[in-house]
DNA sequence: TCCAGGTAGTTTTGAATTATAACAATACTG
DNA sequence: CAGTATTGTTATAATTCAAAACTACCTGGA
């Protein structure tokens, strides 16, 4: 854009507000705005209490979802994580560069991977789990309590079913 | 990465779950999960609602802010939705190009911008949200009824304040 | 008044995330 | 077998997000 010689302004106004209270307006309507902003404080929070197993949120879905379903095929991680499976590559090769899962050769079919947690990866998602439940999580129960967690749980896949 | 010449993988594996259901595992503890499924879903109606407005969320989150706080300095806009400074510059550029928004000097500082909408930046905001409402928001009462939503509402706001 | 330090807006840059297209190897279907 | 679809991969944009540095300006104190 047009370098900043002067200022552009074309009028002067009167007074805006000097600070205090905003008006979130038409924003207390949306759902989809306080959603986002939760969204972003609880992952805010678990990426600081992961700092020290430097996981970040995708990397620990990827770890839970190949605990649960050991074997499974990395195209149907990929898809029941809603990860672009391109892009799906470089995230489970630093896992696997960490030793903490492994590509295997699928039974069946030679061109898919069967993936699987190292000994190491179980341990490591075990750990940081426990830790998650300790710290993060249980900020969140102090937040909510425990009924209205569940509640939400059940809210919020009422909204992911859209 | 290694070329793909001959897989890389180490062993043969037992059958893979062919489809059928994935178990979330531990993913089912974390909040955080649940509501970025729930978050992308809504995100991702409200891109579609809008795609004949050709506004994404965070814009209309800046029309919306300044309509309800006119004459707003522009750091104050940009730190009331979490929008770092140096990026919200682009992002208010678009919307003055588009004549929906317009910067102003403000008075009693000439450094910082007061921001107004244009009257036609009114007009498209209060059409946008009524097409919002209609289309959008109508879909996520009929998933979940004024009183869960309401409920969900303070909800959300708890986590946000992690 | 003049100066030091802070603030507002901007530009530039880089990292991280997400989406798209193409390709080789393999599987499947008629 | 031929043609087509799928899996993993690479390469490449487009988008988002964060950090540093710069100019213009403001404020407060010497």
């Amino acid at each position: 854009m047009a370098a900043k010689q002067t200022k552009p302004a074309t009028a002067i106004e009167p007074m805006p507000e000097p600070s205090g209270k905003i008006d979130l307006g038409l924003l207390n309507g949306l759902l989809g705005y306080r959603l986002r902003r939760a969204q972003l404080a609880v992952f805010q929070d678990f990426m600081t209490t992961m700092k020290d197993y430097d996981l970040r949120p995708a990397q620990f879905s990827v770890l839970a979802i190949i605990a649960a379903n050991p074997g499974l095929k990395q195209s149907r991680v990929s898809e029941a994580l809603g990860i672009n499976r391109a892009n799906f590559v470089a995230l489970l090769d630093e896992l696997e560069q960490r030793k903490l899962a492994r590509r295997a050769a699928a039974a069946g079919d030679r061109r898919s991977n069967a993936l699987y947690l190292t000994p190491k990866g179980e341990a490591f998602l075990k750990d940081a789990y426990q830790h998650l439940l300790q710290s993060h999580e249980q900020r969140i129960e102090t937040a909510l309590g425990d009924t209205d967690k569940q509640l939400l749980l059940g809210l919020l896949d009422r909204l992911a079913a859209l």
